[in-house]
DNA sequence: ATTCCTCGATGCAATTTATGCATCAAGGCA
DNA sequence: TGCCTTGATGCATAAATTGCATCGAGGAAT
């Protein structure tokens, strides 16, 4: 059985006959007679009576065109689809980041996107910001916000996410424009866990930095640290794409050695893969996107004033 | 777009590599290889990504699988529908008879027909006996009740229908096992329209006895002509399979030259259109049916006491 | 009754399509 | 580094589809 054999089929029960329809499929009648046969003969179902020089659907045959019509016309959807995915107007797109990232450019970003371009899902892929990498690679999701690279990835800058320290409004620190880590190597510390790749970066000018300081709380919530910080139990440590409250606490950027300390967060995709047109699109929006809009930008001021952050890779 | 190409594109997903798939195809890897390229070539869209050792489906081949795995289940329903429309265990089975015959016969026939073959749809098509020829070779209906054939037709005999005189229980012919239509000379006649068969085998006894009845009412209702007669308004001319209530009249079958005017009903097919198993099934158990059950067969033994009723065709 | 015309079926040759074999290039693994 | 597996490709072969010419049958017109 075949596509092409039931478009003969309900062609000729349409035109009504073997010659006619061949004229409309652009074939020849024999062609046509033989599709039929073979189709008759796959079936073991006679589909016409040939009544002289008429032609009439038999009560099986009537039914197979019935089914025939469906499943053409799920057929036909399907090309449309195709094709519709070909032209870029349409598509899944799966997209990684980490909560914090979500929440603050991936999610503002996206409901702007799906008003311009209707026709593509986006599903957004949640992970901590150190294995979104992974994901990117395994291929659970086209499109990452990063912050590490990778040869294996395409990719393209968006903006700086920085160190912040979080203190109380009252702390003595949080008067000024920003905080070495060698200030901080006595502070009670309020830091992320692990799986923020935020906190690599701190423990690494730590190390450099020769201090240890007191860790007084590890978490995987932002929030927490920053509500202690608020109450004055210490030094919260996040990156600047947390959403940072405006009253009670100073966000003040933290350098080793007179540099910042971060690393610039860049949209990534798998140079392996197909990478659809409406992918392209998104990501070229999203740049256009961040270039005003990311969390911590306030800061960029004060940092740009010390000296641009490093970056990695 | 084939369906094969589909079938082999969900098999490589499913068994997640080509070569094992073109095992389960029982194809060699290559025609793997080159369908999917086809497809690929044809809808415009990568399907999968080849990474390496790996390989897997891009966003488009997946959503293309799930319509295709629609499409596949659809085209195997189209298959199994068709392997039992040929088993001849289900069907449509258009029917045509007069409202009489399908009143009297054909109704309380296939309520047990049903009850014995659950997969066929039996459909019935009303029409005046006269007509009903008409309508088999047209192809409207695949089996008819009628009483006139045709060289297109294949028939199957099953009950004589006789032309009956119903007349008040008062009336003085009432008492007589028979009547000819001579002795129907003066009487006020209750006659059947055109449409009924019957009335045609009255008419042309009368014709041959040179008598020419005086006509009362023609009618298409039975049931009116009966209730007139019982009121003693006339004497209704009918064919044995209508309704005869029980009481108030008597029904008395009307005889040329000492035979009884009548056909046999028969049910008949079209020669010439493919005729399928349930149909023969249909044939078979409705002769078997009618052997014993048939309207006017309470007259049966008083006419096989005149003589054999004359069959045409 | 006869002739003509149309329709679908069929024989046959040609072409297009699909397949298999052998082989290649690339990536993963020991 | 060498080996093994995976998908892609060149090429020859096999299978299918198709078109042309033609046949036989059934209607329609004369």
């Amino acid at each position: 059985m075949n596509l092409r054999q039931l478009q003969t089929l309900i062609t000729i029960a349409d035109a009504g006959g073997f010659a006619r329809a061949a004229g409309r499929l652009h074939l020849s009648q024999p062609a046509a007679s033989r599709q039929i046969q073979a189709l008759e003969a796959e079936l073991g179902v006679p589909l016409f009576d040939r009544i002289g020089r008429g032609l009439q659907l038999t009560s099986e045959g009537e039914e197979i065109v019935r089914r025939g019509r469906r499943l053409l016309q799920e057929a036909g959807s399907l090309r449309d689809r195709a094709a519709a995915l070909k032209s870029g107007l349409t598509g899944t797109l799966r997209v990684g980041g980490s909560p914090q990232n979500i929440e603050m450019v991936l999610a503002p970003f996206v409901s702007q996107f799906r008003r311009w371009h209707p026709g593509i899902e986006v599903h957004f892929v949640e992970d901590g910001g150190a294995r979104i990498g992974n994901r990117l690679a395994r291929g659970d999701v086209q499109i990452a916000l990063v912050t590490a690279g990778s040869d294996l990835f395409a990719g393209r800058l968006l903006f700086p996410t920085y160190t912040l320290a979080v203190i109380s409004s009252l702390h003595p620190l949080s008067r000024r424009a920003s905080v070495d880590v060698a200030d901080l190597a006595d502070e009670p510390l309020l830091l992320l866990n692990r799986a923020f790749a935020s906190r690599g970066w701190f423990d690494a000018a730590c190390h450099s930095a020769d201090i240890n300081p007191p860790i007084l709380l590890e978490s995987g919530a932002p929030a927490t640290l920053i509500a202690l910080a608020g109450s004055g139990d210490g030094t919260a440590i996040v990156p600047s794409n947390v959403n940072i409250p405006r009253k009670g606490v100073k966000a003040i950027p933290v350098t080793y050695r007179g540099s910042p300390i971060g690393r610039w967060a860049f949209v990534a995709w798998d140079r392996r893969r197909f990478f659809p047109p409406f992918a392209q699109h998104f990501v070229d929006e999203l740049a256009l996107h961040t270039r005003d809009n990311y969390p911590g930008r306030d800061l960029a001021k004060r940092v740009r004033a010390l000296r641009r952050p490093k970056i990695l890779e």
